[in-house]
RNA sequence: GGACCGUUAGCUCAGUUGGCUAGAGCGCUCGCCUCACACGCGAGAGGUCACUGGUUCAAGUCCAGUACGGUCCA
């Protein structure tokens, strides 16, 4: 019930978490308390540029985790008076959500299927075993990304749901998807504006291809992963007539190989470089060459270089000047026709056992064949060694040559290396280890980035090429849109200066047939978040952004594409600082992930424990660190939660003096131990806003929590008597104080706290909680006046001392003490004298005597026992 | 192989520029219906601060090395 003159809500009999959830997000939605006031200015605005999360599957622990620790520091800062900017994005283009498109609809994109506008998603959608029965529907380009649109719509509103549920302070009405049209059209913006300056180019050059899902990968998706292998020894010819054995782990690329290498300090090839030798089986020719990279310690110490075997085949083929003799193409199987340069008629009728098959078929046909011909030394040796894979792939990666289109990163270009490593030191990193993980990574880029996907649901590349005579597409003049046009897809829209139907015919044109990377969007967001396409003047308030939050393990991916972007595009960083979370273990410790099957579904722990009580573990978990998920922890933010309100509940049981509820009247603050608690108080705000200041919520949390405890358990108990029964002046210091206090601690515990807190606040305050000021240490050192934290320690510890003797003696704590006698340090004891009345009524003792001596003691006789 | 992080009570973790007898919570044991809270309260047991050496009046803390665990990159 709310009281209609002020606001508040009356304090409950008994109070409860159950609900807070879903009243106070109405609340905060139909109050706007977290919307954005796009008229402060830079200085006033704290902007955070929130990953926008994969829309593809479910939100897990992790991401409740991380996000959990934005919304503290977002929080926080709101309460410092900041303006905070705090969109929220949906990341849901790319191959994820293709997949889970396919799998849920039970369909396939074919885009040599023309448009079906009469198509509609198959009835049997999210039923696996019925999709199992009838197979995939093959359908058009244009209806699957249909399908992958209407799947993510869903997809974002559980989000939201999810997010909202457990408190993100969120400006709900600045969304967006990086797949929106919006997004797609600044993209494409910015992917001709890297064009016209020389930072995107195409390339026709070996790149790492997932045979899979057919499409080239970028270093940044790559992983290496321990596969079993092989040695095999190739008997290779020289001239003379001897023979050169050669180990490989990829016979089957024998009929590719161009070159043989060897370390350049090695004696026993040193004759030979400069020589040449014939292949086993094809006989073809090839030079025997020197190079660093080749390794003596592995296997015969001599390789073999393909086209290409490897990424080292590359480095191979590039510093040595190495012709391409390509066998498989990109279903990675090997080509039907045999390569040219294969000149005897033994090496053809090899080559045509090997037409067709896959890697893995070619490689037993290929040592069968050397088995016959007796140029395999041995049995293969087995060993097991490192092999590239897609990070989202479960095959081998093939290398195959192909034309794609790349954005300078600094992998190619030393100068720009170092620009991008310097704006990692105009970042401040959280916790600051991390800024080493991003100097690495950039200092171990290999090439450039490449951007274009041969996939369906993402950003097209903006481009059409002209087609020549013989139809033929000239690559070197690209065709671009005019701004206006934007967003384009070339595979439906027609090239500029054209008509449709002259669509794919010799003189006619062509659409660039790639979608971009989905980094190379949602790299992008603080363009995207901050209206970089046409929103001057929000940009001017928002850019560079203040905070950019992610998993550590994101590092060489988003946040670094993402500072590539903001250099080429804006001469800036993208953020003033990097906020590092860990990951979520499993009890075990490891990893929690949806392929190890120990994920745990974030909204049952929600319900179970309550969203402050979830919060309250993840901000446990401080900055940068991995952490155990702990339901354990969840159900101590519970009962913290709960002595909230309990205690919420005593405090503001008493009138105020002043009549008015949400008064304090600091002047009535004169009780020594009142003093000394409003002290450490005073301590306790200095030390959680300089924690705050550098992003380590779990500190303040921690030292709040700590303090809070201490002030129920020993401070309430110790004025508890005085507060209800005491003589005016020291029942007002007493009220007055627990006001101050609680008002305190309810703002120092909101931004991890939100619902519990916003509820208790409502009692007794007007408007939210979220919207007040942070605590100020000097205002309440002030209403502390000449206290001294040390009384409050020792009364606590002599309380303690006297409770143990009803405890050891079995009796309930209100047991009346007849006499006692406290003995402690001269020192102490003065501590103690001032708040002796108050340590007294709490032990239920009439009166209590000093003693000097070494250390604390004490003697003490209980009331009788009743018989 | 390179870089980074970690190792403190059975478990999860604090311990800031070196400074009193190393702390908390959970768990465990025992007790207590106490006028905010039994979803609570009180008390107790429990540690060779991974190991070795060094610096220092003083080291969990600083330095060097080792072992183990983890992550990122080759």
């Amino acid at each position: 019930m709310t009281d209609q003159t002020t606001g508040r809500t009356p304090v409950p009999d008994k109070p409860t978490l159950e609900g807070l959830e879903s009243r106070w997000d109405a609340t905060w939605e139909e109050h706007g308390t977290y919307r954005f006031d796009r008229m402060k200015t830079r200085d006033e605005v704290f902007s955070i540029d929130t990953p926008p999360p994969t829309v593809s599957g479910s939100l897990h622990m992790g991401h409740v985790f991380s996000y959990t620790h934005t919304d503290t520091v977002a929080r926080y800062q709101r309460m410092r008076g900041s303006e905070v900017f705090y969109p929220m994005g949906w990341d849901d283009n790319g191959l994820p959500t293709e997949r889970r498109v396919q799998n849920y609809y039970g369909v396939r994109c074919d885009p040599s299927l023309p448009h079906d506008p009469t198509f509609e998603a198959p009835s049997d959608a999210g039923d696996p075993k019925a999709i199992k029965k009838r197979r995939e529907i093959n359908i058009g380009r244009r209806n699957f990304v249909d399908l992958c649109h209407r799947l993510t719509a869903e997809d974002e509103k559980a989000f939201e749901a999810l997010w909202r549920h457990l408190g993100l302070s969120v400006d709900w009405s600045q969304t967006y998807a990086t797949i929106d049209e919006r997004s797609q059209r600044l993209a494409q913006r910015a992917f001709l504006g890297n064009l016209a300056r020389g930072e995107a180019y195409q390339m026709e050059a070996p790149s790492l291809w997932d045979v899979t899902f057919r499409t080239a990968v970028a270093q940044a998706e790559l992983e290496d992963r321990d596969r079993p292998g092989a040695y095999h020894r190739l008997v290779f010819h020289a001239a003379d007539g001897s023979d050169v054995q050669i180990a490989t782990t990829r016979p089957e690329l024998l009929v590719s190989c161009v070159a043989v290498v060897a370390h350049p300090d090695d004696e026993r090839y040193k004759p030979m470089f400069g020589h040449s030798v014939t292949t086993p089986v094809f006989g073809v020719e090839v030079p025997v060459l020197a190079h660093e990279l080749a390794d003596p310690e592995k296997g015969t110490g001599i390789a073999m270089i393909c086209t290409f075997g490897d990424t080292t085949d590359v480095t191979w083929w590039r510093e040595l000047n190495l012709p391409v003799r390509a066998v498989i193409d990109r279903s990675g199987r090997f080509a039907a026709e045999a390569p040219t340069y294969i000149g005897t008629e033994a090496g053809l009728a090899a080559y045509q056992r090997l037409a067709g098959k896959t890697v893995f078929s070619a490689q037993e046909e290929m040592v069968s064949i050397l088995g016959e011909t007796g140029e395999v030394v041995g049995e293969p040796e087995p060993i097991t060694h490192p092999v590239k894979f897609f990070e989202k792939g479960d095959k081998p990666l093939e290398i195959v040559t192909s034309r794609q289109w790349y954005i300078t990163n600094g992998g190619r270009n030393p100068d720009l290396q170092e620009a991008l490593i310097a704006r990692g030191d105009e970042m401040t990193w959280h916790p600051p280890y991390m800024q080493a993980r991003y100097t690495n990574w950039i200092e171990g880029l290999n090439g450039d980035w490449l951007i274009s996907r041969q996939r369906f649901f993402g950003v097209p590349l903006p481009l059409w090429y002209a087609l020549d005579d013989t139809g033929e597409p000239i690559y070197d003049h690209p065709i671009t849109p005019e701004p206006a046009d934007l967003p384009v897809d070339p595979s439906s829209d027609t090239a500029p200066g054209y008509s449709e139907n002259q669509r794919g015919v010799p003189g006619g044109f062509m659409g660039d047939p790639d979608v971009m990377d989905t980094w190379a969007t949602s790299s992008l967001s603080p363009q995207i978040a901050c209206g970089w396409d046409g929103d001057d003047d929000l940009f001017s308030r928002t850019y560079p952004m203040d905070m950019r939050p992610q998993a550590h393990d994101i590092i060489r991916t988003w946040l670094f594409s993402t500072a590539v972007r903001s250099h080429l595009e804006e001469d800036a960083a993208p953020w003033r600082h990097c906020a590092l979370s860990g990951w979520v273990l499993d009890p075990d410790r490891k990893k929690m992930s949806k392929s190890k099957g120990n994920v745990v579904t974030p909204m049952g722990l929600l319900e179970q424990y309550g969203s402050d009580a979830v919060r309250y573990w993840a901000a446990s978990g401080r900055p940068g660190t991995d952490t155990a998920f702990d339901d354990g922890k969840m159900k101590i933010g519970r009962r913290l939660a709960i002595k909230l309100l309990n205690a919420s509940r005593f405090v503001l049981g008493f009138d105020s003096d002043s009549g008015q509820t949400d008064s304090i009247d600091s002047s009535a603050v004169t009780s020594p131990l009142d003093r000394a608690m409003l002290a450490g108080l005073a301590d306790l705000v200095a030390e959680t806003t300089a924690a705050y200041e550098g992003f380590d919520y779990a500190r303040s949390l921690e030292r709040t929590e700590t303090f809070f405890w201490s002030f129920t358990d020993d401070y309430v108990e110790l004025v508890k008597s005085r507060a209800y029964e005491g003589d005016k002046a020291g029942a007002a210091s007493a009220r007055a104080s627990l006001r101050m206090a609680l008002s305190t601690m309810l703002r120092l515990f909101a931004p991890v706290l939100p619902f519990v807190t916003e509820e208790v606040w409502s009692w007794w305050q007007e408007g939210s909680i979220h919207r007040q000021a942070w605590p100020d240490a000097d205002e309440i050192r002030a209403a502390a006046g000449d206290g001294d934290p040390a009384l409050a320690e020792v009364a606590a510890a002599a309380l303690a001392e006297l409770r143990r003797h009803k405890t050891n003696a079995k009796r309930s704590l209100v047991t009346p003490v007849v006499a006692a006698t406290i003995t402690d340090t001269p020192d102490r004891l003065n501590l103690l004298r001032p708040v002796l009345a108050d340590v007294a009524a709490a032990a239920r003792a009439e009166h209590i005597n000093l003693s000097e001596g070494e250390a604390l003691s004490s003697q003490v006789e209980l009331e009788a026992a009743p018989e």
